[in-house]
DNA sequence: AGTGAATCTGCAAACGATTACATCAACGAC
DNA sequence: GTCGTTGATGTAATCGTTTGCAGATTCACT
């Protein structure tokens, strides 16, 4: 059923050229007499002729797509970033390849490299063994969000100062008991952001409570987990920051549906400023990162490299913002510190 | 820098077989005696050799990709399908395309069918000019949630009756007087799920009043609008079935915002049931669709008529199911209906 | 020993583009 | 009139696989 699909040797045929010539119309118009560019031309039309990309990429030795490894495609943080890149990589004519790294059998990264079938990785998941990228010869590879020492370049967000900023401003609340639910153990962003809290608490002179560190993963339901936890604690904090919006969700959720009240008698502060926390009840105070141009920058540099031929480059560092909404009030019945 | 990849003839070299048996050793093992077949792998072995994929699908006329067509990646509502379709077709060997056609200049839907870069379809924007897709003659296309007449196989649900099943249920709980925010005109998924409101209402005799169906767009923002609007009437719904979850969160938000209490003053009901409407406060009542699963069945549908080079195959109706949570109750002060 | 089948392997032709190089015509300068 | 230059086109090699066909080997059976 399906009729042959016209090929360039059709469309030379047609037009009395040769193959070349027509290649040429295509990719390089102005080398070509005009005359003959027209006629070149019409018989494109006339035979709906598309050049074969698997052809002129297996020539040209390449791909035409840029890959992307994202932990979790589920996580709407994520979609943002890749709306972002594909706004300039479709532009760029590149193809956007995703792939789920938990989807996928682990241990998957050495295959995507090596297969070949991206000309550039843009990698969201810091979980990955990336040690092994450094022997690798050939897609460059740009970690986006995630990062590991200098060695890959990367586009990211000041992790810790954010994590910074969104502690002083509960300080500045008035709020001295300041706990944190942490992202996944051994990831550099979870690092990062504890390290930040760190810094601010020690810098404050605020208490350094273990037991108001919770353990979380970045997801919404981790932070319910936390707001158990939370509820359990004979000793409260009146403040929470945590690692990211979703558990923020998460742990708010849990603690309104248990009848505390969000921010009297807790305040919450997340991290991403993911849409939807806009619109919750009481509105998220969080920490922005530019989602859209963290995927922007990304694809920028990425395909930077591949032009230049190039497996490594510049790092991007991208400014965070504490957004104030209403998640945040000084603590319970004060109206200033003790 | 980047030194020389390996290639099958690089093997055949090595292992000192022609480049047929080092291809045969790779795709049908079984048909190489097993003394060949190990010197084969270990040389593939020693020298890191992998496929490139230009060359072989340019040999198999095929590209080992499937194209994800959504209008707007940002949306949670999609990634988890994404996530669902990646499950299946990247262990059936398929890569996937994401184009997000929002980002994109329109009318490309042509040219991403054309462009043959993709051995399958799925398109979940059901704003493209789907008629074209009538003449096309080469890749299978498959819509995901959306549907077009019998014309092309689709994966959803039954929207029609999830909305019935919405505004039964807020019937129920003792509601007369129940609003509907819509999504965008003209799309199938709108008129679906009005047309559900339209029968539901009619069956159980409630009264049909215009002013009480809200415009949307599925967005978070049009869901805030809608609330306004509600707000703005001097003769107010007790309940409102959002079209979708985000335009739920957003209305509910705005609601709150302004101090009016849901559900003790107006409920409310989202369709869709993504993640994060459990953790809302209060959590929200919806139908939901089985995301995930409608992704694997498009896969599986899709890869079917790659397979037995069809253009066209089988539909298929998903099962929605109401979620109950505490975003219903029965209408202001009363225990029964009037 | 001869025959046929079965099994394994290699040769070489695709797949459909791009592009280095050669060719050829036209032109102006000397 | 010769030579060099410029511009437009064609020739053919190349990219790295897969696979139809045929040759070679082995084996079983008569």
């Amino acid at each position: 059923m399906p009729q042959k699909v016209a090929t360039i040797q059709d469309v030379a045929r047609l037009s009395g050229v040769s193959t070349a010539t027509v290649s040429r119309t295509l990719s390089h118009p102005e080398r070509v007499a005009e005359t003959t560019r027209e006629a070149v031309l019409r018989a494109v039309r006339d035979t709906g002729y598309v050049a074969n990309s698997m052809a002129r990429n297996l020539r040209r030795r390449r791909t035409g797509s840029i890959l992307a490894l994202v932990p979790n495609l589920a996580n709407p943080f994520f979609s943002e970033i890749l709306s972002g890149l594909a706004s300039v990589l479709t532009p760029a004519g590149y193809g956007l390849l995703i792939a789920d790294t938990h989807t996928d059998p682990a241990g998957r990264l050495a295959h995507y490299l090596e297969s070949g079938l991206a000309d550039g990785v843009v990698i969201f998941d810091g979980s990955l063994p990336l040690e092994a990228l450094a022997t690798r010869r050939r897609p460059p590879v740009i970690l986006a969000c995630e990062w590991m020492g200098e060695a890959l370049p990367s586009v990211r967000v000041d992790n810790a100062a954010g994590a910074e900023i969104a502690i002083r401003h509960l300080h500045e609340m008035g709020h001295r008991r300041i706990g944190h639910v942490m992202g996944p153990a051994g990831n550099v962003l979870t690092e990062s952001r504890l390290e930040g809290v760190r810094r601010a608490r020690g810098d404050l002179g605020l208490p350094l409570r273990d037991d108001w560190i919770f353990r979380g993963d970045f997801g919404l339901a981790s932070g319910s987990a936390a707001a158990m936890t939370w509820l359990g604690l004979k000793d409260r904090p009146t403040a929470v920051f945590c690692a990211s919006d979703e558990m923020a969700c998460g742990f708010m959720g849990a603690l309104q549906h248990a009848g505390i009240a969000v921010p009297a008698d807790v305040s919450v502060v997340g991290f991403d400023d993911i849409e939807v926390v806009a619109h919750l009840t009481p509105a998220l105070t969080t920490i922005r990162q530019p989602r859209r141009l963290i995927g922007r920058r990304a694809a920028e540099l990425l395909s930077a490299m591949i032009d230049t031929r190039t497996l490594t480059g510049p790092s991007e560092l991208l400014p965070v913002e504490l957004i104030r909404r209403q998640s945040v009030a000084p603590p319970c019945g004060t109206g200033a510190s003790p």
